[in-house]
DNA sequence: TAATCGTGGGT
DNA sequence: TACCCAAGATT
């Protein structure tokens, strides 16, 4: 398909891209820039990583705070491996997908543990750990060791949907998607490049508003020639969300010590800290974890998850010392921190600590 | 293949 | 308010 001039026209364009990334480069914790690295300075693959693993399906403006947060407590892969399971995840809290920081610390054993403390350097090695997919491996591959590889991301699929002019729905037109973006990935500076596209998609060719006027591949956009670029790309109608209901048992003891329960691995904010509560659906049970005088809230949290609503009845008790759970464990104020619950936890923390029973 | 898996910000 | 969206992976 790629012919002689075809190849011309690729190369053209990244090297049109590229000019521009040089010169608009977003500035980012994790980021060696376009400048430092043709001075020859290489990014650390450690951060690469946790970088990436953090930005999946998550903006940049969420990830900047967990990021430094993160290097600051773990400057090493090595050091990330040895953290206790309970602090990883505590500082993960609030940043979602949580699968993602149980993989994070699966991959980051791994790496100190059988490969010596240095992730795999070919994209086969990088997508065998947890946690990295297709477009992870390419982006560690290409941006820490400058391989050949295409990332494609959200951003890579809308500007490509646009480029090409391609009115077919996602996902089904992943493929097709994918099979542009190699076609212009260039052999020189692979990693610059990746980050250039994405750069691109996240500040130019935006989802609402894509600001053409200024856009380095404005000419050669089939979509910008057909005034269909806001409309791209095109994607499959999604599913209503249903509403679940609940019921949260908040128990704080004489002592200061709150009763929570460490969630099973798998799942729903699996290994997370929460409420011990009834299961979430349409007509929730009382099933409280210890005898006490519950009290019922007048105000529920609410929350929304990927695929549901949730609103969540609130019951808080005061208990003694001598107080026998049969679920979860009180964990007292030193051993605690709100900032350790994932965010409908907190909701209900937040409700529980300041709402005044009635 | 399709469903599951979070959250905060923008519109 | 409600919906869309963000550097996806896993099963």
């Amino acid at each position: 398909m790629r012919d002689g001039q075809g190849e011309g026209r690729d190369t053209g364009l990244s090297r049109e891209l590229l000019g521009w990334y040089d010169a608009h480069a977003r500035a980012l914790p994790w980021r060696v820039g376009p400048a430092a690295r043709a001075a020859g300075e290489a990014p650390d693959p450690y951060r690469v990583w946790l970088s990436e693993i953090m930005l999946q399906q998550t903006t940049v403006a969420a990830v900047k705070a967990y990021f430094d947060r993160f290097t600051a407590l773990w400057p090493t892969v090595g050091e990330l491996a040895a953290a206790e399971d309970a602090r990883v995840m505590g500082e993960w809290a609030g940043l979602g997908y949580y699968a993602r920081a149980r993989n994070l610390l699966k991959c980051a054993r791994i790496v100190a543990g059988e490969h010596g403390g240095a992730f795999p350097r070919t994209i086969e090695g990088l997508r065998a750990l947890p946690g990295i997919g297709p477009y992870t491996a390419a982006a560690i591959g290409a941006i820490a060791f400058d391989l050949p590889a295409t990332v494609v991301d959200g951003n890579v699929e809308r500007v490509m949907a646009r480029l090409h002019n391609d009115p077919t729905p996602l996902p089904a037109a992943k493929p097709r998607l994918t099979a542009y973006a190699a076609a212009l990935t260039p052999k020189a500076r692979p990693g610059d490049y990746a980050q250039a596209v994405m750069d691109l998609g996240a500040t130019v060719c935006t989802p609402r508003n894509p600001a053409c006027g200024i856009c380095p591949w404005r000419a050669p956009c089939a979509a910008q020639a057909a005034g269909t670029a806001a409309e791209l790309p095109k994607k499959t109608p999604k599913q209503p969300k249903p509403v679940r209901l609940g019921i949260a048992y908040v128990a704080l003891r004489e002592d200061g010590a709150w009763l929570l329960e460490r969630r099973p691995d798998t799942g729903l904010l699996g290994g997370m800290l929460g409420w011990p509560g009834s299961d979430w659906g349409d007509a929730p049970q009382e099933t409280p974890p210890l005898e006490a005088d519950w009290i019922a809230l007048s105000t529920e949290a609410r929350h929304t998850f990927t695929h549901f609503h949730l609103r969540l009845s609130l019951r808080v008790a005061h208990v003694p010392l001598s107080a026998a759970p049969s679920r979860g464990q009180f964990l007292p104020p030193e051993a605690f921190r709100p900032s350790d619950l994932p965010t409908v936890m907190r909701k209900v923390f937040d409700l529980a600590a300041t709402q005044r029973p009635d």
